[in-house]
DNA sequence: ACCGCACCCTGAGCGC
DNA sequence: TGCGCTCAGGGTGCGG
């Protein structure tokens, strides 16, 4: 789900209710891949520290702690940052959803996918991490402390120009789709923003990156640019569990040109959008605008 | 260096 | 109803 604009809205959102607050308790699911630090040294951890501030790096969210120490956090493919009490549909499964009358099918209680449960000594509302799949992550670094996971990301997407794009790419015989996917070329791009850019910059996915011309580097950079800010401006996407840190839905699903709008007709020429896979993903695009 | 692939996990939606 | 299959905004690690 997430990619830079969903994690920049959450970024934004959950601001309010993390920083400058106490951590009074933290309560966990057991140990899994998704803590990247244990659960039980993760609690001794956090316990009370405060929150000083929230920075997104790529698809990460860093925040730096009062003793020096900093808490990284991945949303994965279907994590969910958000407050207590916010109410949202997405917060349930379908199953869950349909036992609830449908005046409480907003209303959210801790289930089995509910990871990270951080309360606070005012007595306000908790941070709570949600995610399905796992494929999140929670890391707890000591002051000082690195991570290659931080170490090797590329360029920022939102600062990420055509010359960044040429330089990386002459040696890449890969499809530019996937030169747009490695985070340790350009940070915070995934699969939604990879294929809307590259309609925008009517380019095909399967491309050799290589093969891109100097200006055509400049049109995709600031394709992407376009696609990312105007995400943000909308919300992000929403497209089956990603939901803003007030339970608010993003709109920019509802703009979308050719991300999983397989056989539908193309905005511009009615040419039917096509789906293949590239590099283990799916890849949409318009066979008839992108050349 | 770089590329493709297996794998991590759970749930929804589909055809039968 | 259930079964088996495919698919899903993420990333890592391996061998070639």
């Amino acid at each position: 789900m997430p990619e830079l604009p969903e994690v920049e809205i959450t970024r934004e959102r959950i601001g309010p209710a993390l920083l400058g607050r106490r951590i009074e308790g933290v309560h966990t699911t057991k140990p899994s891949y998704f803590f990247l630090t244990p659960p039980q040294r993760l609690r001794k951890r956090l316990v009370g520290r405060t929150v000083q501030a929230l920075e997104r790096v790529g698809k990460y969210l860093v925040a730096p702690l009062d003793d020096g120490s900093r808490l990284v956090l991945h949303l994965g493919m279907t994590g969910q940052l958000f407050v207590e009490g916010v109410a949202s549909v997405r917060l349930l499964s379908a199953a869950g959803r349909a036992a609830l009358a449908p005046e409480k099918q907003g209303h959210f209680s801790p289930d089995a996918h509910t990871h990270l449960w951080i309360s606070f000594e005012d007595g306000g509302p908790a941070v709570i991490f949600r995610d399905v799949r796992k494929f999140g992550k929670v890391l707890w670094l000591a002051p000082g402390e690195k991570t290659p996971r931080l170490e090797r990301l590329g360029v920022d997407a939102l600062r990420a120009g055509g010359a960044d794009l040429f330089a990386a790419s002459r040696t890449r015989s890969a499809a530019i789709k996937s030169l747009l996917l490695d985070q340790s070329v350009i940070a915070g791009v995934g699969n939604i923003y990879a294929d809307e850019a590259l309609f925008l910059a009517g380019l095909r996915p399967t491309r050799a990156a290589r093969r891109l011309s100097r200006p055509q580097c400049g049109t995709l950079a600031a394709a992407l640019q376009q696609v990312l800010r105007r995400s943000i401006e909308t919300g992000g996407s929403s497209i089956s569990d990603y939901v803003a840190p007030d339970g608010r839905d993003g709109a920019y699903q509802d703009e979308r040109r050719v991300y999983a709008r397989k056989g539908e007709p193309c905005d511009a020429c009615g040419t039917a959008i096509r789906r293949i896979v590239i590099g283990q993903r799916s890849a949409h695009f318009c066979p008839r605008c992108q050349a």
